[in-house]
DNA sequence: CAGTGGTCTAGACCACTCC
DNA sequence: GAGTGGTCTAGACCACTGG
C-alpha cells in the first residue's frame, strides 16, 4: 500500500532497526518515494507526522535527522469540568463560593499584566460529583480588558464557559504543579490544609490582551493522563 | 495569498465572529476552495489542522462541525532531564541510589502485568541541578521483557537514556498527579515527608509488552509549561 | 548558487456513512 | 445511492540555507 500511514511506519521500523539511528541524516523525500514507490507528497506528509512528534528533526537544505535525543511530546487535553465528572458517570454541580472585586496577587498581576491597585474580578468556584468536591477554582478577569461578567451568570456557570461564548479567546497558557491546600481551597475540596493539590494555572488572551487567570485544584487522587 | 494558513487563520475568524457558531456546519471544503479561490487540497490542510486542534470536528458524508464546547489540548513537552537542567544554566547530574531485585508494588505489578511474585529490577536515582536536588525517580524494569540493565550502566546514565539506545520503544502512557513525598523521596528531594511533590508516572512499551515503569517526582516549585 | 524541504494545483479515486 | 471528507498523484514553483 502506498499510503502515508505505510510510509511513516516503514521510516519509524527503520528508525527503530538502528539502520537510520539517531542523529543521523535519512534519504531525502524524493530518494524515498522513489524507494517506497509513491509520491514525494506522499512522503512528505508521513515525514511531517513523524517531525510533529519529535521523532525526526527537518531543515531546509539539511535533510531530515532522526532526533539523537527524543525529548517526549503529548498531546493532553484539558476537558470542560462538566464533562469529566458526566464521562465518571456522576453527577455534576457548580457552586460559585464568592464574587468580588479585589486588588490582584502577585501570580495574577503578572499573569493579567495590571499594576497592584488595579481592582479585578475574582470568583471562587468549586465543582462537585456526585456531591463531593472535584475540583475548585479561583480565576481573576480584567474589568478593563472585557465586558463584566454579571454576579448572576457566575452564579449559575463556570467563568470560562462563559467566557468561551462571550469573548474570542484566541490562546493561552498553562501551567501544572504541586502545592500544598491553602485554608480557602482546603475548605472547598474537604481537606486539611498543606494536603497536596494537583494545580492547574492557565492565562487566556484574545489577541494581545491578558484575558483571564485562573488557577483550578485538584485533590490528590486525580491524575491528568496522556497516551502517546 | 492562498496558503493553508492564510486558509486557518479565515476560518478560525469567522468562528470566532460567531459567523459559524458552535455546534454548526461550515460549508464542504468544495465550497470553501470556491471561496477562498484555492484547491481543495489547501483547504484540507487548514481544516485538518484545526480538527488536530479539537477547533472543529469532521465526519464524512455528515460535515465539518464547529465544536461545541471545545476541550481545550495542548502539546506537553517531557524534556530529557539532563536538557531541561542545561536549558536552565546549569550543571547536571545523575546519581544512581540504589539498584536491586524486587517484589514489585503493586502500581507496577498493574502496569508491567507481571505477578506479585515475579522479581523485577528497581532502580532509585536523582538529578541534580548545580548539586540541588531537582528531580528523583523510580524506575521499575522488566527482566524477562527486556536485556537487563547492567548495574555499572545504571550507575552512570538514567535508566529513560539507556532504554532508548537498547530497547525499540512503541508507545508510552503518562499520569501526572500530585502527592506527599514519601520517605524515600523526601530525603533524596532534601525536603520533609509529606511535602508536596509533582509525581509524573510512565509506562513505556514495546508493541505489546509492557518493559518499564517509572515514578519521577518533583519539588513543589518546577511546573510543566504548555502554550497554545 | 544549488539542494532540500514546504506548499499549491487539478484531477482522480476511495472510504465512510447517512438516507 | 449520493454526498462528504481522506488520500494519492505528477508536476510545479517557492523559501530557506549552507557552501
Amino acid at each position: 500500500m502506498n499510503t502515508w500511514q505505510s510510509v511513516r511506519a516503514e521510516v519509524l521500523a527503520r528508525i527503530r532497526s538502528r539502520e537510520w539511528p539517531p542523529g543521523e541524516l535519512i534519504p531525502t523525500e524524493q530518494q524515498l518515494a522513489v524507494q517506497m514507490g509513491c509520491a514525494r507528497a506522499t512522503v512528505n506528509r508521513a515525514l511531517r507526522e513523524l517531525a510533529d512528534s519529535g521523532i525526526i528533526e527537518r531543515r531546509r537544505k539539511v535533510g531530515t535527522r532522526v532526533t539523537a535525543t527524543p525529548s517526549r511530546r503529548t498531546t493532553l487535553e484539558m476537558p470542560v469540568i462538566r464533562h469529566e465528572v458526566e464521562a465518571l458517570g456522576l453527577a455534576y454541580d457548580y457552586q460559585m463560593t464568592s464574587y468580588s472585586r479585589s486588588r490582584p496577587t502577585e501570580a495574577a498581576m503578572h499573569a493579567l499584566q495590571v499594576g497592584p491597585d488595579e481592582e479585578l474580578i475574582l470568583i471562587k468556584a468549586k465543582y462537585l460529583a456526585d456531591g463531593r468536591p472535584h475540583c475548585c477554582e479561583a480565576i481573576w478577569l480584567n474589568p478593563h480588558a472585557l465586558p463584566v461578567i454579571p454576579a448572576e451568570d457566575a452564579r449559575t456557570q463556570p467563568a470560562h464557559e462563559w467566557l468561551a461564548r462571550n469573548v474570542p479567546l484566541t490562546h493561552g497558557r498553562f501551567s501544572i504543579l504541586a502545592e500544598g491546600a491553602s485554608g480557602d481551597c482546603a475548605h472547598n475540596l474537604n481537606v486539611q490544609a498543606g494536603t497536596p493539590v494537583l494545580t492547574i494555572e492557565r492565562t487566556n488572551w484574545s489577541d494581545a490582551t491578558p484575558i483571564s487567570f485562573s488557577r483550578q485544584f485538584y485533590p490528590p487522587q486525580h491524575r491528568l493522563v496522556s497516551e502517546d
